[in-house]
DNA sequence: GTAGGGTTAG
């Protein structure tokens, strides 16, 4: 049996556990003290198959077999093994089959064991138990290691208690431990978090000059996304002058991670190059973006909206354009509604109608239907430049294409015809209304209410509003 | 000698 497990045959499936059980290991234990050593690495080793194989849970079957059925008093490095890989995955099942196992371990339970089992906790943020377990540790005498505070100091940080984590700090160096990179990054990660440049960049000083240890790039996605953060707040507190002195620090962090072969994750390139058009810096933008492109990946949708959507809300028509011509007209981008949505909304902000117009009628040769928000942008675009006639041939265009006006849109159309005493207009519209089940809003019914005691609506219209509420 | 360790942010 024991020649037949090699490393290359997949490991039996549950069912032939029972062998194993009832044969295999009964035979190992009850012979000579040969057969009982190869009996534990025959056990350890199967368990680690199982969990290599991503078959966790039977691992952990066949350990409360043992267990159950008196086979095997299973040792710490088995209890272990199997704590460990229920605990990896962030599944609240698995987390409570390893608690279990840990409760009724037989063994003494040591500082992997708790390390995996509060690290797992903290995963599914069960704090309390996390703690509590904690707590046992240090009852029991077992050292706790520099892993075990980096949990700890890692889930105080996510929870932005600093002055906490530098107490956790002291207790660590009072204890002997070094802080490694991961302690380092997690401190460093939380003051960007929270905005505080200055002493995130001290920590980082720090940690090179006194632990001899380099940044690397969570480090500096830590520092690119501070930055960015803090630039981007700027714009929140509505401060009329941006400061880019945050950005430029951002771009030296970027060159410097650049340098030593380190580079950012999508999420941090799409938040740079977004803070980048934000701080009218086209040319870093665009050497970022030539980054992403070259590295087969693009511009998440949403970013790429709101980069857009920026860009012309401040009238900078021409980056916007050349970003979409960039992009190209026939890629995923550039073909996605949300996008020409934003685009064309604008295009009309700009005064650019005949552009909108064109890249309207330009959609049905690439192949693009277009959707009831693309529709509701062009009617919008023509109502605000007064193009009342425009407005009305995309709205039966829209609805020739089966495509179905939102509620929205209606109440919109309401009441830019009631401004523009399209009464007739009206008049269609609310017969529409009610035939697809659309409803008005308060809005608008003040307003058509309004036009019905004014005599320019007709009073046999009020049966038909009362309808629509 | 045997195990784990570094998350996540659109």
């Amino acid at each position: 049996m024991l020649e037949k497990m090699t490393r290359e045959d997949p490991l039996p499936c549950v069912d032939d556990f029972t062998h194993i059980l009832e044969v295999v290991i009964p035979l190992l234990v009850n012979q000579n003290v040969f057969y009982k050593t190869s009996c534990v690495s025959y056990i350890a080793s199967f368990l680690v198959g199982l969990v290599f194989e991503d078959r966790s849970h039977e691992a952990y079957m066949f350990l409360n077999k043992l267990i159950k059925h008196k086979l095997y008093q299973p040792t710490t490095l088995m209890y272990n093994t199997v704590i460990i890989a229920l605990c990896d995955n962030p599944d609240k099942t698995m987390m409570d089959d390893a608690l279990k196992l840990y409760q009724e371990m037989v063994s003494q339970p040591d500082v992997v064991t708790y390390n995996s089992l509060v690290s797992g906790l903290c995963k599914i943020r069960r704090w309390a138990k996390a703690y509590f377990l904690l707590k046992g540790l240090l009852d029991k005498d077992i050292s706790p290691d520099v892993e075990t505070f980096n949990i700890l100091i890692n889930t105080i940080c996510c929870q932005g208690r600093l002055q906490v984590a530098a107490h956790v700090i002291y207790m660590m160096h009072q204890r002997g431990i070094s802080p490694n990179i991961a302690t380092y990054n997690s401190l460093i990660d939380a003051h960007c978090v929270k905005g505080e440049m200055d002493k995130a960049r001290s920590l980082v000083n720090h940690m090179v000059s006194n632990h001899h240890l380099a940044p690397d790039t969570a480090t500096y996605t830590s520092l690119l996304n501070g930055y960015c953060n803090d630039y981007d707040k700027m714009d929140e507190a509505n401060d009329y002058c941006k400061d880019d002195n945050k950005m430029d620090d951002a771009m030296l962090i970027y060159h410097e991670m650049n340098e030593k072969g380190f580079k950012p994750n999508c999420v941090t390139y799409n938040r740079m190059i977004q803070s980048c058009f934000s701080a009218e810096r086209f040319e870093d933008a665009h050497k970022l973006l030539d980054d992403v492109l070259a590295q087969g990946q693009t511009l998440y949708t949403n970013t790429y909206c709101d980069i857009l959507h920026d860009l012309l809300e401040k009238q900078l028509l021409a980056e916007a354009l050349s970003l979409y011509d960039l992009l190209g007209e026939d890629s995923k981008l550039n073909s996605d509604m949300s996008v020409l949505e934003v685009l064309l909304d604008g295009l009309f902000d700009c005064g650019e109608h005949d552009f909108a117009r064109e890249l309207f009628e330009g959609l049905s040769a690439r192949g693009l239907k277009p959707t009831p928000g693309i529709y509701s942008s062009m009617i919008c675009g023509f109502c605000e430049e007064g193009l009342m006639n425009d407005a009305k041939r995309m709205f039966l265009e829209m609805e020739e294409n089966h495509c179905w006006p939102t509620t929205d849109t209606y109440n919109y159309l309401v009441l830019v015809y009631l401004q523009n005493k399209c009464y007739d207009d009206v008049k269609v519209l609310l017969y529409k209304m009610k035939r697809q089940k659309h409803y008005l809003y308060k809005s608008t019914l003040s307003m058509l209410r309004a036009s019905v005691a004014a005599g320019s609506l007709d009073v046999t219209l009020s049966n038909l509003i009362k309808k629509l509420v």
